[in-house]
DNA sequence: CGTATTTGACCAGCGC
DNA sequence: GCGCTGGTCAAATACG
């Protein structure tokens, strides 16, 4: 059954970035392997950090504008080793600051629709609410404009953001295929599937529970994918990794 | 006509 | 308990 949907011989890049990175994307390798130690990341280096984000990102995705997520977060990545400075990131939140000139909402390669926006007090710009509209990824983000900056806008990601590496651990999509998917371009999942995924990932809890069950969930964005998938090589034989338990 | 956005209402959490 | 605040819902509206 896996093997009718991914080929052996599909995984091979993967596996060699990933057998790559473990050689190269870290000093020693007990660390790697160390599955449960959430902490692992925040040891490791911002620099080693950018390694592993530009090297695996860039493979996984070739969108044109996540270098500037990737740059944002190596800023944030930066300030969060900071002992002495409150991290940017929360549970498995991630506030971006990205500077832009012009419309810097929807320039992510992905596409999000905005539910919600509420003027937040002593904040002169109101706070956008979006959630993707991808059925296989329940991530937000929500977007508010630097009140200190006026051409920064800081966004701050929240939830599974899976759509950065599920065409490649859940769709087995040919490597030309791993553009972002569109409305046009359904899942093979179905609904149902997607959701049962999301839920058995995120809590089971449907509806308002997803914000505080994400808020739980360690895993989930880009920066906290990059390492599972590190430390989980194996996870690239298994095609069950959207509804595995982790 | 289907999809995306807007926006007021609603709800939950928190401090007093 | 009450009010404030942030987050979400959902009907109305806009748009392509």
């Amino acid at each position: 059954m896996e093997e009718a949907l991914w080929p052996s011989s599909y995984w091979s890049e993967e596996e060699e970035l990933l057998r790559e990175l473990l050689e190269e994307g870290s000093d020693n390798n007990t660390a790697v392997t160390e599955v449960d130690d959430q902490n692992y990341y925040m040891r490791k280096s911002s620099e080693e950090q950018a390694i592993i984000n530009n090297r695996f990102v860039s493979n996984m995705y070739s969108g044109p504008t996540i270098s500037d997520i990737e740059n944002a977060l190596s800023v944030t990545s930066h300030q969060r080793y900071q002992p002495s400075s409150p991290p940017n990131r929360k549970e498995n939140k991630y506030s971006l600051k990205i500077k832009c000139y012009g419309n810097g909402l929807s320039d992510d390669g992905y596409k999000w629709r905005k539910y919600g926006q509420k003027s937040i007090k002593n904040s002169p710009n109101p706070r956008s609410y979006y959630r993707c509209t991808n059925p296989m990824c329940n991530a937000k983000k929500q977007v508010e404009r630097s009140s200190e900056e006026p051409d920064t806008v800081i966004v701050t990601y929240e939830g599974l953001h899976l759509h950065f590496a599920y065409p490649y651990f859940i769709m087995g999509q040919p490597h030309h295929q791993a553009h972002p998917p569109s409305k046009k371009s359904r899942p093979i999942y179905s609904q149902a599937q997607a959701q049962e995924c999301s839920q058995a990932h995120m809590g089971q809890k449907p509806r308002q529970a997803d914000v505080t069950s994400a808020s739980t969930e360690n895993m989930g964005l880009l920066e906290d994918m990059v390492p599972w998938m590190i430390r989980n090589p194996s996870i690239s034989n298994h095609s069950n990794f959207c509804c595995s338990s982790l």
